[in-house]
DNA sequence: ATGAAAGCGCTAACAT
DNA sequence: ATGTTAGCGCTTTCAT
């Protein structure tokens, strides 16, 4: 591994001179410049060590990025406003997917913290508070997005799910659905549970209506909407109305529904939760919630390079409001 | 920042014990032990700092995966592949995103060789060779998949997409298609124009039998597919088989024409290429071509493990064919 | 059973 | 215009 020290020998100056050379961040004489220059491309130097670098200065220009599920369509954009921002701002962003996995979640945070990065974004729930905490005590900038729990005295941003999904319960009620089916998440996640329970609030506003509602528990993965899908054929009572946790699994069911010539919205509605880029491309466009994604993904970044270019400024937090999507998934409930 | 001299200071011993203590690396007398670990909970010492053992050891139990586009349903199951293994032998994996763009590649690829990471998987074709020689050079160990040039004396994987291509365009053939549309992905990228070529090939092996086709030039990205399909509803006639390069381009497509009542397969037929999870959910599934992606992400780490465990080991390289799978898109063709 | 000391590759304050 | 020197936080050899 060759370092300065071989640099400078060859060139007959010091490592001083060799660092100023390839960071010009003092004049160097011409013709020193040019013996460092020639000496470094005889020894085929290209790259400089950082992890030298980073350990002298305790600046790394890179952030972190947890999340836990690369395939889940909810993240793309959330990683895209981040990496416009981190690019302009001459960060590079490395990308840790957990998994949904505990073990890895801890791994992957610990081998971020532990090369002092500059912040990390973490955009996975299911960790470890304590973790978190041992991280953040230890002096590394960190950001929470979408997170359980709120008031924990770091920077956050959540989504509050109630607006969007009281509008399409009210919208469905309006359209004279009583009949309801609720795809939920995994009920050991929070999300899962947060979504659950906007879900029966917003209905137990109409308790006026005699409403009905059943729930089946998913697992928001892709290929598991079919699967529930089956599950709905067999029921005894087809619903009017049902509403999904996510936009993957409203797909999945309106596909599996259809095969089976059920028509969509004319003998049941359906919608989802995301606004994934696919919920307009498919047949009948998906009525689902949007979530501003790229937004907090953006805000997500802006906090932590304020946090980084200050650490003592006050916590920032921020709430994102979700709203209905209105398209072709959806219409009056049948007779 | 608290260091092992801190603790070493509270607990009265040399950083050597603190290092032995932490790392149980040889014996402590349990009196000491319980000193140091007194004085690290006292400290909050919790997170060593990984800069500077990398920088000491040559190791950092890491490794890097270049992507070009997070969103491109290509890339789960290679991504999959390879964190399994890694995870199981306990290597944590920093993925980079590069977004198609060149000036992050670099930045990325250097960030991570930079750091000495143990080595890099670069998935991403369109970056510099001769930045990927340079890192080479300086010792980081890295494994090509599905690089454009073969015999650059690095450890490669890549896809035949020849028997795939060959096989869909046999099948269309001998169902009496002679009016072919090809989407291609962008002219710019190898992997599009090698697909091309292959589609080229294939159908002239039909000579004798008046065929004719267009072409027409996509992004491979999601959304594309709809743009296309309205311009394939606005052509003066319609072809009766369109074969895409990828999976996400032909769902789109399908989508559009079926919107505008074209019936498929019975007016138009249509295969992709990749085989997403996507594309079996579809109505009509659609007839693809299967890319054993999980494969060439469990052998792409596999080859950088042994590469990592003895550098002298000889080039590693291997070819993944790909096949059709038969699905509901494709019929005889109209008359 | 424990410690002293050297050093990984780099930067930056201070000196000349 | 260039060099000396100390040191970032850790591991490891060699001593005792």
């Amino acid at each position: 591994m060759v370092s300065y020290k071989d640099i400078a020998g060859i060139a007959k100056v010091s490592t001083t001179t060799v660092s100023h050379v390839i960071n010009e961040t003092r004049f160097v004489g011409p013709e020193t410049r040019k013996r460092v220059r020639e000496a470094m491309e005889q020894l085929n130097y290209t790259q400089p060590n950082l992890l030298a670098k980073s350990l002298l200065t305790g600046r790394s220009n890179t952030i972190g990025l947890v999340i836990s599920d690369i395939r889940n369509p909810f993240y793309p954009e959330v990683i895209q406003g981040i990496e416009e921002i981190a690019q302009k701002e001459g960060y590079n962003l490395f990308l840790n997917n957990t998994n949904y996995g505990k073990e890895v979640a801890i791994r992957s945070i610990k081998a971020l913290a532990g090369r002092r990065i500059d912040g990390i974004i973490i955009a996975a729930s299911q960790i470890d508070n304590k973790l978190i905490r041992e991280i953040f005590d230890i002096g590394v900038n960190i950001v929470l997005v979408d997170w359980e729990e709120k008031n924990i005295g770091m920077d956050n941003l959540y989504f509050n799910y109630k607006p969007g999904i009281k509008e399409v319960v009210d919208y469905l009620v309006s359209l004279g659905h009583r009949d309801f089916l609720f795809i939920s998440g995994p009920l050991g996640i929070d999300t899962s549970n947060i979504r659950l329970s906007c879900f029966k609030e917003s209905v137990e506003k109409h308790q006026d209506k005699m409403i009905s509602y059943k729930i089946i528990e998913g697992t928001l993965r892709i290929g598991n909407g079919k699967k529930i899908g089956k599950e709905i054929l067999g029921l005894k009572k087809m619903p009017t109305a049902i509403v999904c946790s996510n936009d993957i699994t409203a797909i999945g069911i309106m596909n599996e529904l259809i095969s089976n010539n059920i028509k969509i919205p004319e003998d049941v509605s359906i919608t989802g939760l995301d606004n994934i880029r696919l919920s307009e491309l498919v047949n009948p466009p998906l009525t689902t919630i949007e979530l501003d994604r790229y937004k907090i993904g953006q805000t997500a970044i802006e906090f932590l390079l304020n946090r980084i270019e200050d650490k003592d400024i006050k916590v920032q937090s921020k709430v994102f409001n979700t709203k209905m999507i209105k398209r072709k998934s959806v219409a009056k409930a049948r007779k």
